[in-house]
DNA sequence: AATGCATTATATGTATCCAGATAGCAATTC
DNA sequence: GAATTGCTATCTGGATACATATAATGCATT
């Protein structure tokens, strides 16, 4: 039974992402232990992580809730997000293995398929897909983990979706002049 | 009495940075309980921390130890500070107000005294403080964060000087043309 | 003497327990 | 009737107790 609290990350991280647990909702522990079927202690820790990860804040002996990103905060995170976007696009040109091309061509054709067929979620995951696929092409292990999260937080919200900025089209233009 | 582990963390984290703490030196919960006189619980939150911000890491039942940074690692991380200094350098540039730019100018000036004098740990510090002052200028509070651990982190290899990669002269000259 | 198995010891992971603090509700007084 | 104060209930933060897994050491057997 290796660590139950990584498990328990997973699960909360999911429920908020998928919109079960919005921000501003509280987390109380003895309900989550009753639900999860542990003790307080893994679900300690595992609140503690997502703190860390920024997914929810703690005011002392107030509990942890779901974190309200200011407008300036999610800002700041689309700013780096763009930032962050446009290296992973360019590292990825500058050393493309065979494998990564044939995936990032993969994603995009299913974003094309789904674009087309005006399939929302289906576009929203393998637009998601897609952007993980470059990220793991640039071989930057770091951008890879950081962007993952960073985009997946910004999509939280989604109150635009995230390539309004036009890094998806630049990057992928970018990506094609170059490799070609 | 607010919350032990943060101060832990703060503790921990110094012991790392001041090279107290070596890369694969192993942290026992119990001889840090007693040292810091708290019980394990604060201990393991502090620890847990700490890993999630990627200074320790865990295998499973052999508890925790310094992170010790591959080569790729450490480059990957040399990579994105570079991008993000450079980002942060830019938008320093752009919105910067007096007080910002104050401090910068103070930093800097700091920055060639302890050069001049030839004082190696006074010059670190030095830059070290010029870097945060860039960081702060920019104004996205993400970069500040993030740019100040991700600093520290490369710093504790203190193999190579962080300005080799050129970005501190560019970053200053960069910001020195665009402000005037 | 060396190797393998078993037992024990130690340290992690989890559960429970205790204390302190905050918030809500009620009662009393102005 | 309203406001303030005090009491109670509940939840977090920290301590302690318990279980489990791993590793090391010792003994026995080949």
């Amino acid at each position: 039974m290796a660590r139950a609290s990584e498990k328990l990350v997973r699960e909360i991280k999911h429920e908020i992402f998928s919109g079960l647990l919005k921000p501003g909702d509280q987390l109380e522990e003895a309900f989550l232990a009753e639900k999860f079927g542990v003790s307080r202690t893994p679900i300690r820790e595992a609140i503690r992580s997502l703190v860390d990860s920024g997914l929810l804040e703690t005011r002392p002996r107030k509990g942890a809730i779901v974190r309200e990103l200011s407008a300036k905060e999610l800002n700041d995170l689309f700013e780096v997000a763009a930032e962050l976007e446009g290296m992973s696009a360019r590292l990825a040109a500058e050393n493309l293995t065979v494998s990564h091309k044939k995936a990032i061509e993969e994603a995009l054709a299913f974003c094309v398929k789904t674009a087309k067929a005006s399939d929302i979620t289906g576009y929203a995951k393998a637009n998601l897909d897609l952007h993980s696929a470059i990220h793991k092409a640039s071989g930057n292990d770091w951008l890879v983990e950081h962007l993952d999260q960073i985009e997946a937080r910004i999509n939280v919200y989604s109150l635009i979706p995230y390539e309004v900025v036009g890094r998806l089209e630049k990057s992928l233009s970018e990506h094609h002049e170059i490799c070609e």
